[in-house]
RNA sequence: GGCGCUAUGGUGUAAUUGGUUAACACGCCGCCCUCUCAAGGCGGAGAGUUCGGGUUCGAUCCCCGAUAGCGCUACCA
């Protein structure tokens, strides 16, 4: 192989032209997303189209649903298309299924010039040759028997009715083509078969529509999975007999699960919508996917915003090796992404899961102090998780408050043991009945360093009762951020009413 | 079995394309911060580039071979 970095991309044949073409047969997973990112950005940096089109010719696993997810998710991401499904395009239509018509005038003019021949081979025949070569330690390929039928014989036979599938006739030298990720690739011809176009049923097969429709949609370059290296000697040879250029090619590596075997739901979560229902941030799991598998010059910058994909992004850079998903990876990127989100975006997002879990009303019906509230509390507990759906566990001593799990639990049984722990909270109710207005983290503050003063406890010792007593925890965020958090919500109408600092210690006490 | 692709710390990527103490990030460990847990800041350990040959004054980088992983080998996509 030669280094991949001596190929230059070929701008200057005219636009360039890519497509990602899925099968709309389930949710679309990472690994399918960052095929369709890295044609997405491949474009989007040469100024070119990005074509969607659906590859349903599976008529029994697609569905529409499955098609609506899918464009959904990929606006998601950030992507957008120039031509494709709903958009108006000079190639339209952009479903395989309603491009029948198409295949079969093609499968036509193969047929009359030779290109392409009937063969009335049996499956049982089939089957019997394969095992014949595997035994001989022969490359499978079919013997090619029916393309030495005479065309007589072969129209005859075919009007008699018996049923043949369409092959083409694969022609007599290597077959090659250029990959920009992998460099130049050759198949030694004896090792690839007069591939089927059309089953005896009629349906063409997926090799051939993708090539025709690539063909006809004018795709400069093919950008897919590596999956597809073998099967592309056989689309070559279709261009070919067609007359028609060849693409330039670059095949994407497999994204793999931490045992090395390809990624699967096996792993955990792999779909795009999996990613956003835990609340994974759509630049986050971009950023995440772009860096899985390219790297930018110099490769020490890891944060990359989608503008400045676009920016960077090199298809010669891409990597060829299998790449291993990173969920650990992905929480910190996440995580960065989090922190620069700005509070009102935040609250859009995170607020669903709250809603879910009973605390808070739907959105739209919710005051402006209850959503100012919301975003302190998320300002609060939103740095310290990896993904959004883990909110509402941090917070949910806000809202639940529950004394008798909190002194059943062993740590805090014994922290709340001390003749110490008795004192302070003592002095502490005191301190809280005897306060009627509302408590601010000024005051709270005072009343800690008096009751230090008065029993002589400090630290840990004087904090953890408090704490265990406020929270049922003997940890958590600062009480300078919680008192206000409590007492304000406490003011406000909520589905679940939230504890103030004096309800919870009474609470506390009474259990 | 055949053909193809791939191979840098645990993981993802770098390395002026033959000359570096092999870099950065995640993770891990430690320290700081702190009532605490996280977060955050700072620092550290961790690979001599799958293995074996070659070419060269010198190979992560070039050549040959081996090994391993993965893919394709369908009238699946």
């Amino acid at each position: 192989m030669i280094a991949a970095g001596a190929f230059r991309i070929r701008t200057v044949m005219g636009t360039i032209r890519v497509r990602f073409a899925p099968s709309p047969t389930g949710l679309l997973h990472v690994g399918n997303a960052r095929t369709a990112l890295y044609n997405w950005l491949f474009a989007r940096h040469h100024g070119g189209k990005f074509i969607l089109r659906i590859e349903d010719t599976d008529v029994d696993r697609s569905e529409v649903r499955h098609e609506a997810q899918l464009m959904e998710d990929l606006r998601w991401m950030g992507m957008d298309w120039d031509e494709g499904p709903g958009v108006f395009g000079p190639h339209a239509p952009y479903r395989q299924s309603e491009r029948l018509g198409i295949y079969r005038e093609h499968t036509d003019r193969l047929l009359t010039e030779g290109k392409a021949y009937r063969c009335f081979c049996t499956t049982e025949e089939l089957e019997g040759e394969r095992a014949q070569a595997m035994a001989e330690h022969r490359p499978q390929v079919y013997s090619g028997r029916c393309r030495a039928l005479g065309a007589e014989e072969s129209a005859r036979r075919a009007a008699a009715g018996e049923a043949f599938a369409v092959r083409l006739k694969i022609p007599d030298h290597p077959l090659r083509f250029h990959d920009l990720v992998r460099g130049d690739v050759e198949f030694p011809q004896e090792t690839v078969s007069d591939p089927i176009l059309v089953r005896s049923s009629g349906m063409p097969v997926y090799n051939y529509v993708v090539t025709v429709d690539d063909a006809l949609m004018e795709i400069t370059h093919v950008i897919r999975g590596d999956d597809h290296i073998s099967n592309t000697p056989k689309q070559v040879a279709i261009y070919e007999a067609f007359g028609w250029n060849v693409p330039e090619f670059a095949h994407l590596s497999t994204i793999l699960g931490s045992d090395r075997e390809r990624l699967s739901k096996r792993h955990g979560a792999t779909s795009i919508a999996s990613f956003r229902e835990m609340g994974i941030l759509p630049e986050a799991l971009v950023n995440y996917l772009a860096l899985l598998g390219w790297g930018a010059e110099g490769g020490t910058r890891e944060i990359f915003p989608l503008e400045e994909l676009v920016d960077a992004f090199k298809l010669e850079r891409v990597t060829a090796s299998p790449a291993v998903f990173d969920f650990e990876k992905l929480n910190w990127m996440n995580r960065h992404y989090l922190r620069e989100c700005d509070a009102d975006r935040l609250a859009e997002l995170a607020w669903p899961y709250f809603v879910q879990a009973g605390w808070l009303p739907e959105q739209d019906a919710a005051a402006a102090d209850v959503r100012a509230w919301f975003e302190r509390l998320l300002a609060i507990f939103v740095p310290s998780v990896d993904l959004l759906d883990q909110v509402p566990g941090k917070a949910r001593f806000v809202f639940d408050f529950d004394p008798l799990r909190a002194r059943d639990e062993e740590e805090n049984a014994a922290l709340l043991a001390s003749e110490n722990a008795q004192k302070v909270l003592a002095a502490f109710a005191a301190k809280v009945r005897a306060h009627a207005e509302p408590v601010d983290a000024a005051q709270f503050k005072a009343w800690m360093n008096e009751v230090k003063a008065e029993t002589g406890v400090k630290g840990k010792e004087l904090f953890h009762p408090v704490r265990i007593a406020l929270t049922g925890s003997h940890s958590g965020p600062e009480f300078d951020k919680l008192v206000p958090l409590f007492e304000e919500g406490s003011a406000l109408a909520l589905p679940k009413h939230v504890l103030s600092v004096r309800e919870r210690v009474e609470k506390f006490l009474a259990e």
